[in-house]
DNA sequence: GGCCGAGGATACCGAACGGTCTGTTTCCTG
DNA sequence: CAGGAAACAGACCGTTCGGTATCCTCGGCC
């Protein structure tokens, strides 16, 4: 599927130009901010090759098909959200605890850029058949590895029930984004990551300032 | 949009036959039902008419336009779900805070439901320009009807801060709808709900039986 | 009985879809 | 320099899209 085939290419490239990126990453990025923004079947090859700069022969020798962009766009966004979440949370290094409260304002400026929208694989669920396991599938591994390791993190915490901790936190993450997505209001974090501190072992919460979840920005939404 | 002009029309209807819907109905059911399962730009005009067994004529002589069908397919599921969900938080009285420890159990009802296709809303604004606010408004105003009826709970329960409460539920319920479109587990209602518990008053909380949240169904996301 | 309106059936329209094909340019390498 | 791979350009294919127009059927009511 996502065979990386351009080695070749990818030295090449870099002697000539440097700045600029194979045909390959082109058209992924393109599809990707398509995909993302407009959603899977409203966007059009054209439109894509249109973003992209490339010709449409290039896509189909590429990629095969619309299907398979699709598959390759979703493999290789959710290995970069998952590592850029991780090494959010991480940053810093501090006990579990400290990590895990990092979440939610890692989230936050998720929210704010300009070019958020939404979680690429809720959002191919919502718009094709359920019924039909394909993307749910896709959609369920990402999830897995994320609560996978938010629950490494509430077992060093020495959490009583890691695993439900980390499906909570789950909930709240999915219901951040999405609400997100709908009001555009970056503000949405602040509340879900208070929610999140109310979650943990009472005695060990310290909640964050309060002053993010100023009632102004709970209004949007 | 909406205009509910079938008044003649429904009583020819039922003196006639009783048993069958006006054309306008059946093409709101179809619409309503290959929409949620399929997806808005999925679904074709052709397979709508198919499903309701009316003529293409027909439908753009009640309706105009698919844009028009869709408006009035999440006009009316909309209604139809908020008039859903209170009535099952409400059924069978009780204090305001009984009333909310019901909202998730209602849910996991909901998402038994062999058509359960996740938030219309929610599945609207992902498959469109994430950039025109035309199906985030509808989606939003959805919102602030359910999110004023928690408050509403939230203020009679003597909850310190009701709007972040509701706020907060409003996020565990938005996660759980979209967790459980991902993974057809009811069981996300049960972490939802334990969730939900714990943000509510300390001296207050009285948990749910913990039955419901067995380890096996908690593996499924 | 004859009109009239709601609805059914279907042919059709231009546009856009996903995908294929042919041909050309460019640049690297033997 | 010759050859070949990679990418560009764009015409073209059959299908489906949302939407329109034409004609027909049926049932209730004056």
């Amino acid at each position: 599927m996502g065979k990386s085939s351009s080695n070749k290419r990818s030295i090449a490239v870099t002697v000539a130009g440097g700045d600029d990126e194979s045909a390959h990453d082109r058209l992924l990025g393109a599809a990707t901010r398509l995909f993302c923004k407009n959603g899977i079947n409203a966007t059009g090859i054209d439109a894509i090759i249109s973003e992209a700069g490339t010709a449409k022969t290039t896509l189909y020798k590429l990629f095969g098909s619309k299907t398979n962009l699709v598959h390759a766009v979703l493999e290789t966004e959710g290995k970069q959200w998952r590592e850029w979440f991780i090494a959010s949370v991480e940053a810093g290094g501090g006990s579990a605890q400290t990590k895990l409260t990092r979440i939610f304002p890692a989230l936050k400026d998720w929210f704010r850029e300009e070019r958020f929208y939404g979680c690429p694989f809720i959002n191919a669920v919502g718009e094709h058949d359920k019924d039909q396991k394909q993307f749910r599938a896709i959609a369920m591994k990402h999830k897995k590895v994320v609560l996978a390791y938010i629950e490494k993190l509430a077992a060093e915490m020495g959490a009583a029930e890691p695993e439900v901790l980390a499906h909570q936190f789950g909930l709240l993450i999915d219901g951040a984004i999405v609400a997100a997505m709908v009001s555009r209001d970056p503000g949405v974090a602040d509340t879900a990551g208070l929610a999140a501190c109310s979650l943990l072992p009472p005695s060990k919460a310290k909640k964050p300032k309060r002053a993010g979840t100023a009632p102004a920005q709970l209004m949007a939404v």
